[in-house]
RNA sequence: GCGGGCGUGGUGAAAUUGGUAGACACGCCAGAUUUAGGUUCUGGUGGCGCAAGCCGUGGGGGUUCAAGUCCCUCCGCCCGCACCA
């Protein structure tokens, strides 16, 4: 057996990387006080917590890792650092999975958690495990049912006959923000519109505050923010009434006006109709007189918002026979249309058409022959009607007394009429629904609601809290397990004592995770959190976690927090200072010839570099790299890289290459490569051969990798920080084969040691533990790298030289080279003195030299 | 349609924020050591050119001594929202 065998230069990722982790939670690394030490700066980091679907994907741990970078990096910078990690275990592919395996939802979730746990322990992030909680746990959501309570106190809660979105695959009441594109966000099912009776939470009472605060918000992706402010919509506008004609007697209780939300009340006078939505009340009214415009509401309702986008070309309406009064004119009127473009769920339901300057109602009122009456002149006084709705600048003309105002001055005008007149306001609009959190579902956080015939809704009392969840259900039937529970919805009424039922709905999941920041702080507080803990960690500093929760989450996050505030129980009004959206992991996908997927490992790279599917060598047909799906198989397992190459090799490969926020692709030789760079580093720590070269160099190039490393981390630039170790072991290597003293390498790699160490923290401290035998502290307690700012001065600069603009040659000068002296060398510098030459030939001489300090000469010749 | 972002070598990218474009890495080429290696190490690698040099950050124009970076304009790609009155 040689001297060097290869098991002894191989760092052995198996047996270090449990060893340190133990050692970590053995001394307690990563605890966190409930409230942050006085006189030590805090900071909060934290990863949107995962929903426990059985196993981490690549998206967890590239997500896992940015906070823990940012965690570990903090501590050392003597922070004190909340780093928490929780289960959002509520939610319905427990359900799912309860139906088709016969699996209760609570088993189930609870065998992923332990799972899953244990899977990201490996990795090695320095979450406070001693925080952790899970919001299927009654301590967690009884809290909950608190808040709820409290919520309602406060006038937040309501509950409503309203159009709700059906979603008939789950059986399911969807929020707007779940809605995507007409169908289910998580079943892809049409979505159909009901009417229910819904807990709703009144979101839209901040959506001022909540649209403001944005501006506040620095540290959010400029893309979130705008996200948001777009789904808040608002908009500013006038409410009209128009008063119906009783023309149509035969129709009973037919309200005596209309109402309709416009951004233009400048162009009232451009009237041609009054559209109004297939739900809206007059519709029904409509429908209950009429056969064929009962046929029309129905159809409209059938065709739902699913095929919205196919609708979208073709504006269909059915006339009511009903007219309206203008509210400027009373002599004038016009149709009352139902039209399958108005959107019940915007405004009033309900809007006045004037074709001439909505590109809406001009292809309406042409489909159906409608008056185009033009309001609004250009500036060059053309006043005509052409292919489009003119919406620009201009003069009012048809107008009785807005005729020559601009259409900003017309809309103040014809506010204040319509104000005097008590025909309508001036109204700011908002897009922003009410949140409905109703869920007719089992597995998640029972409404604290008790139904009574005589009381109404009524709260649970405090003292009764929290509502437990029964598990001894049954889901052999669609729908509530809950509605057909034997016992549990009977209660007495809180309130008089009569028989009464509980409230069978759930929350909407994203309750639970609209406060679980808070909770974390205090996470085995008697109360929903604890006032100290809040004030002392919150807000969070670093909130990490993907784009896909730009809206819902973030929004209800941000609603819940004020709501707290207004209600003095926190003392911060936004949850989050910082948002990071990181990028996805893509990955190529794999096609058979027959168009079957194919996951990663049954394909392999030949011998000429194509792939092939394994075994049978078939050929196969390689896609662009996407986001891992299990549909595309191009999933890859972390579990089976930590396995193999290591956890620290799995960190190192999401941070290398690409900023976080872009999207990654990840690739068998990106992994190998990362693994080979770890490798390289353990074997300059086992280096032994010893030489009497100058160590300097080596030491400046440790300190200007300690500023460089220091830099990127902070500005989230962990790709560039990764190519400064690159440098840095390039540096050790040279001085090695330099005869740089062993000492002096060792040193460098301690340093460089503590700087890899946010990033790779187990080959961190295995190589702390191998050079310095001395120290009983473990990395992960010790401070950060400091560079000596004398080792950072350099004695030499090299500035460019440039005759013209274009690099002529480079010359070496002392740092802050005075201009004589700068100058007298770049005009003796010999490519450069060639030029110049060349250039006097012709005739041509200098006209100006500039001169940056320690940065470049540019000769300007004439 | 509206909003946001992006466009740099064969590839992922970097660029002190207006000052030597391509750091670092992948890939590729050549060599060394091994030679069972998908090992390790060294050198090279934007394009054209023997060279001096010229060209080069999606295209065009502008500001400036100097532009990947600022301004105008056009093209292309990605993401989000979308009959929002």
């Amino acid at each position: 057996m040689s001297e060097h065998a290869p098991e002894r230069t191989l760092y052995d990722h198996r047996s270090a990387e449990p060893r340190w982790q133990a050692e970590w939670t053995a001394r307690a690394c990563f605890r966190a006080d409930d409230v942050p030490p006085p006189g030590q700066p805090k900071y909060y980091v934290l990863e949107m917590f995962p929903y426990p679907s059985g196993s981490i994907h690549v998206g967890h741990v590239r997500n896992y890792t940015l906070g823990d970078v940012v965690a570990r990096y903090k501590r050392a910078r003597g922070f004190a650092v909340l780093h928490p990690m929780g289960w959002d275990a509520f939610g319905l592919p427990a359900e799912n999975a309860a139906l088709e395996r016969g699996l209760h939802p609570a088993e189930w979730t609870r065998a992923n958690i332990a799972t899953m746990r244990s899977a990201l322990q490996r990795l090695g992030f320095s979450h406070d495990w001693s925080r952790e909680v899970a919001t299927c746990d009654p301590a967690y959501y009884g809290q909950q049912q608190r808040l709820f309570l409290t919520f309602w106190q406060a006038g937040l809660v309501a509950r409503r006959e309203t159009w709700v979105n059906w979603d008939p695959v789950d059986n399911t009441v969807l929020a707007n923000e779940q809605v995507i594109d007409g169908h289910g966000w998580r079943s892809g099912a049409p979505v159909e519109k009901r009417l229910l009776a819904q807990w709703g939470m009144r979101i839209t009472d901040y959506a001022p505050q909540l649209l403001e605060a944005l501006d506040d918000l620095p540290r959010w992706p400029e893309r979130v923010r705008t996200m948001q402010a777009r789904w808040i919509g608002r908009s500013e506008g006038a409410r009209v009434r128009f008063e119906l004609e009783h023309a149509a007697a035969g129709l009973d209780e037919i309200p005596d006006f209309i109402e309709v939300f416009t951004t233009r009340p400048d162009t009232l006078f451009g009237l041609s109709f009054i559209a109004v939505a297939a739900e809206h009340p007059l519709a029904a009214h409509a429908a209950a007189a009429s056969p064929e415009a009962a046929r029309f509401v129905a159809e409209c309702r059938a065709m739902g918002t699913s095929e919205a986008a196919i609708a979208s070309a073709e504006k269909r309406g059915f006339d009511t026979g009903l007219r309206v009064r203008h509210p400027f004119d009373p002599a004038r009127t016009a149709p009352v249309w139902i039209a399958n473009f108005v959107l019940m769920e915007y405004g009033t339901g309900a809007i006045f058409g004037c074709p001439a300057h909505d590109q809406r109602d001009l292809d309406f009122a042409r489909t159906y022959g409608l008056p185009i009456l033009p309001v609004v002149a250009r500036p060059d006084g053309d006043a005509s009607v052409q292919a489009d709705a003119y919406t620009g600048p201009g003069t009012l003309v048809n107008s009785a007394f807005l005729d020559g105002l601009d259409p900003d001055q017309a809309k103040r005008a014809a506010i204040d009429r319509l104000e005097a007149a008590g025909q309508g306001q001036g109204v700011v609009n908002w897009r922003l629904r009410d949140w409905g959190i109703s869920r007719q579902r089992y597995w998640g956080c029972p409404i604290p609601v008790i139904h009574c015939a005589t009381c109404g809704p009524v709260p649970v009392p405090d003292g009764q809290l929290p509502v437990i969840l029964p598990e001894d259900v049954t889901f052999d039937r669609p729908g509530n397990p809950l509605d057909r529970h034997p016992t549990w919805k009977h209660v007495a009424c809180p309130t008089c004592g009569s028989p009464a039922t509980r409230e069978t709905d759930t929350f909407d999941t994203f309750v639970d995770s609209s406060w679980y920041f808070a909770r974390f702080c205090s996470p085995h507080s008697a109360q929903p959190f604890d006032r100290a803990a809040t004030d002392g960690w919150m807000p969070v500093d670093q909130y990490i976690g993907g784009v896909e929760h730009a809206i819902l989450h973030l929004l209800y996050a941000r609603f819940f927090t004020r709501a707290l505030h207004d209600q003095g129980r926190i003392g911060v009004a936004e949850p989050f200072a910082g948002l990071f959206t990181q990028g996805m992991v893509t990955h190529e996908s794999y096609r058979a010839e027959d168009g079957a997927w194919l996951s990663p490992n049954e394909v392999e790279r030949q011998d000429d570099g194509t792939l092939r599917a394994r075994g049978t060598g078939a050929p196969i047909t390689v896609g662009r790299g996407e986001k891992m799906s299990k549909s595309k198989r191009n999933t890859v397992d972390p579990g089976a890289i930590v396995d193999q190459y290591g956890a620290d090799t799995a960190r190192w490969f999401v941070l290398s290459d690409n900023p976080p926020e872009r999207d990654i692709e990840w690739t068998e030789a990106g992994v190998a490569g990362a693994h080979r760079f770890l490798q390289r580093v353990w074997r300059l720590v086992l280096s032994t051969t010893d030489g009497t070269a100058d160590p300097m160099p080596l030491r400046r190039a440790t300190a200007r990798t300690i500023a460089g490393v220091t830099e990127a981390l902070e500005t989230f630039a962990f790709n560039v920080a990764i190519a400064r170790l690159h440098e840095l072991a390039s540096a050790i290597t040279d001085a090695e084969r330099g005869g740089v003293p062993l000492a002096a390498r060792r040193e460098a790699l301690l340093t460089m040691a503590r700087l890899m160490a946010p990033l790779a923290p187990h080959l961190a401290e295995e190589v702390h533990a191998t050079l310095d035998t001395a120290s009983d502290q473990l990395i992960a307690q010790l401070p950060w790298p400091e560079a000596d700012p004398a080792l950072l001065v350099v004695d030499t600069v090299t500035i460019a030289v440039q005759v013209m603009g274009k690099l002529r040659g480079t010359i070496q000068l002392p740092p802050g080279a005075a201009q004589p002296a700068a100058l007298a060398a770049a005009e003796a510098e010999p490519n450069v003195a060639r030029a110049l030459e060349g250039l006097a030939l012709e005739g041509r001489r200098i006209v100006k030299r500039i001169h940056v300090p320690d940065r470049i000469v540019n000769f300007v010749v004439a």
